[in-house]
DNA sequence: GTCTATACTCCGATAGAC
DNA sequence: GTCTATCGGAGTATAGAC
């Protein structure tokens, strides 16, 4: 497995090449090169592609999950948290444009290469889920938070894809907006719902 | 390049194996074994592999002008045409489950390959772009027809990453919904624009 | 038009010296 | 822990018989 500097050094640029040229189409030599090893080197870390793609899924789950604390420090307003999400789009706007979403790339990939790593790819997919249904939980959607939390995913994911498709940032600038003012509507819709529920259901 | 019953066989198969395991997967022994021919009879249709891809995409372009044609006919209510482009992830949700939209997972293939067809690759969005444009244009969207039609395609292509990740027939069904719902007000909104404006630009 | 045979390259993976 | 050397297999592509 992993194994201090030139481990972590083999992820580190698998995940880089991985994501901008695909997984298959990424080849012990190229990483080998990047890192500046040799490639016989290469399998006293890791023992196959496979495992060095498990190693990257871990990682990335690593990084998101430091991505979503440094959210819940920034604010404990659920919203601007959601729009925290959104705005990756913005903060990685040329990646994006060159080489799409790194998750849902990567899913679309493995999927088609029938992988037995889509489960963990899709962890991916879960993490981001799950954190921005307890938001919305947060914000007052009830049971649509889960179904707002796909909305948000499916809608950056539409978002990535196009922008990847016709390198286009006006375009993402103008759907992050939307995506905000639609999570705007969201929120009033749920303070009016509580509202009109309150004098209903009186507090103890 | 092509010539008669076997070369459109090659193209068939291709353009199938292209979509179910990704163009960099699909070896020359694939197509080979899919059509019944030798890899060796092979070149003589085509030269290379990326002539091939060239003929898939040539070959989808037509296929999508037929089914818009097929639209066309169908109706001719701007909504029900748009209602038409996105009924097409419940008419395809079983492929799209398993394998993804075509042309998304292509394009975003191909931008990771860098791969010299990208631009053709893209003509396959720009088809539909366009022809939604027109149609969000005949609804009265005016300057936001383009935007809309991006919108239109944006969701679409969320949509059929996340059921591709998730294979949730349900979440599909429901986005439909939802997306159908968003059309309708677009064209609610239209309508009223359209009011409040005549007043002041009486007809002659 | 279709086949077999084969050249050549690159890949993932292993063995073993240092 | 890192290296060189190399294996076996698959890939694209070609040559030439039928």
């Amino acid at each position: 497995m992993r194994d201090g500097k030139t481990g972590e050094q083999i992820v580190d640029h698998a995940d880089d090449l991985f994501y901008r040229q695909g997984f298959e189409a990424t080849s012990f030599a190229d990483i080998a090169a990047a890192v500046g090893i040799s490639r016989g080197n290469f399998y006293y870390h890791f023992k196959t592609k496979d495992e060095i793609l498990a190693a990257v899924i871990e990682a990335r789950i690593a990084d998101t999950q430091a991505m979503i604390a440094a959210w819940e420090t920034e604010t404990e307003d659920p919203e601007a948290r959601i729009r925290c999400y959104i705005h990756i789009l913005l903060d990685h706007q040329s990646d994006i444009m060159a080489h799409g979403c790194p998750v849902g790339t990567l899913t679309s990939e493995l999927a088609k290469l029938n992988h037995q790593a889509q489960g963990a790819a899709n962890g991916l997919f879960t993490q981001l889920r799950d954190w921005l249904r307890l938001q919305f939980e947060a914000l007052g959607s009830g049971v649509e938070a889960d179904r707002n939390a796909m909305r948000v995913l499916a809608w950056s994911q539409g978002v990535a894809t196009m922008a990847n498709a016709y390198r286009d940032a006006e375009f993402v600038q103008h759907e992050v907006e939307q995506i905000s003012a639609w999570l705007a509507a969201c929120a009033r819709d749920s303070r009016a719902r509580s509202n009109r529920s309150k004098p209903l259901i009186p507090e103890t």
